[in-house]
RNA sequence: GGGUAGGUUCCGGAGUGGCCAAACGGGGUGGACUGUAAAUCCACUGGCAUUGCCUUCACAGGUUCGAAUCCUGUCCUGCCCA
């Protein structure tokens, strides 16, 4: 492939890339690239939002460059402070391995195996002594690490900046000395910590890493950037109905960024939002399953949701096990043993009161309401959630 | 170390002895309307129980018939000074 053909391919989907005139040095080279991605494990899972690095980095294997995914466990414990107004709570390395273990399996659902390598930070962070810390340490300076905005934002706000944080970018940025990086991808919210990377290399007299970044995706309440802690994310290992019903669930304004960032074109005018949403959905959906998965789950939905059909949807079946069959019992048992989700007594009343609940299609308003025994049908819990009984 | 301002329910932020489970805003949830969109409107938003009870206002004690509100000590944070 001829190198500026390579050049456009990669370059596109990214917001800023730092420089351009590197980026095509590089790629004269002739060599295979270390193209760098991290990853903190600070959640057991990657979402659509992490899917956009890993695709740019996919591509870069497509190519015949070499990704190298880092995992940072030891990051992880930290926290990247990027774009958060408070300190992230720090995790065990215990928590950190766990999650970092089935992030793996998901990255390989969109990296390709070959010409990949997993690397943990830990491998060299853990055998860092203090000194070399101190040393690592004098490389920058404070007032280069609070210029960024995030942090300027919070001494503005009087709120507090814990000593580790700042930490962080100067480990993303060793990371990048350690693999001798050729390329780092990221988020546009990483441009920082990526140049520090670029800084660092100098120092250590390697040539510097390209810094490539990608907009972000924000997360399904159109406000804020997708992310576990914000509960607005879609995981790559959820079931395929729960995947397209949550992107049904965008707003219409949201949907041609997803276009943009998840399918990298653009959205048509004219045809109605919500078909321009099922074509999106169903896509996604199909990416990370099948495309009979995808179907399947676009037909669920439509019976489901469009028909109001609940009779025919495919539920989770309930089988109350206490004895209790009145209305309020039979709700957090079933949030419970369906859903994995812990109602209280009293939000499983204001439910009821709020006239969310019915049974084989008939609205039971009543909390004292109880349900016959024996008796087969579906439960409707809440706007999204419905269990079959019998 | 000194001075000073603070720590309230998911967040912001009222409340300075009883009428406080605690105003108001945001967020969230449910309902109406719809296209599981937006906007709008309504309701709910500590727990258990249906007139009540229990646990909450950094923490531990204390004063009071009665405290988020007063006192004492402790912990934590911002700012200024060293």
């Amino acid at each position: 492939m001829p190198e500026s053909h390579e050049f456009d391919l990669l370059c596109r989907g990214c917001e800023k890339v730092l420089s351009e005139h590197e980026l095509r040095a590089k790629l004269a080279l002739g060599r295979p690239l270390r193209v760098k991605l991290g990853v903190d494990p600070t959640a057991p899972d990657i979402h659509l939002g992490h899917s956009v690095g890993l695709s740019k980095l996919r591509q870069f294997q497509d190519l015949g460059h070499e990704a190298i995914l880092i995992i940072g466990d030891f990051t992880a414990m930290i926290g990247d402070p990027s774009g958060r107004s408070v300190t992230r709570p720090q995790l065990t390395h215990q928590q950190v391995l766990s999650n970092a273990k089935s992030y793996q399996e998901q990255a390989f659902k969109i990296l390709s195996r070959e010409r990949a390598r997993i690397v943990f930070n830990g491998e060299w962070f853990e055998a860092m002594s203090f000194e070399e810390v101190i040393k690592l340490n004098s490389r920058v300076t404070l007032q280069q690490m609070l210029v960024r905005e995030d942090f300027r934002e919070r001494i503005d706000k009087g709120q507090p900046i814990r000593a580790h944080e700042i930490q962080y970018p100067i480990m993303q940025g060793w990371d990048s000395v350690m693999i001798k990086a050729d390329v780092e991808l990221g988020g546009t919210d990483q441009l920082f910590n990526i140049m520090v990377g670029r800084d660092l290399q100098r120092e250590e007299g390697q040539p510097r890493q390209v810094c490539m970044v990608m907009p972000i995706l924000e997360g399904l309440d159109g406000k804020q950037k997708m992310s576990k802690s914000l509960g607005n994310y879609v995981a790559l290992n959820e079931s395929p109905g729960d995947m397209f019903g949550k992107l049904m669930s965008i707003s219409d304004e949201l949907m041609p960024k997803y276009y943009r960032i998840l399918l990298s074109e653009e959205l048509s005018a004219g045809g109605h939002p919500m078909e321009s949403k099922k074509a999106l959905a169903r896509r996604i959906t199909a990416r990370f399953h099948s495309e009979a998965d995808a179907a399947a789950a676009q037909a669920e939905f439509e019976t489901r949701f469009s028909k109001k059909d609940l009779a025919s949807a495919d539920l989770p079946a309930f089988t109350p096990g206490g004895a209790a069959r009145d209305i309020v019992s039979l709700l957090v048992e079933a949030y419970g043993q369906c859903f994995q989700l812990t109602k209280s007594r009293s939000d499983a009343r204001r439910l009821v009161e709020g006239g969310s609940v019915q049974w084989r299609g008939e609205k039971v308003a009543d909390p004292k309401a109880v349900l016959p025994q024996g008796e087969p049908g579906v439960l409707k819990l809440d706007k999204t959630r419905a269990v079959r009984i019998g």
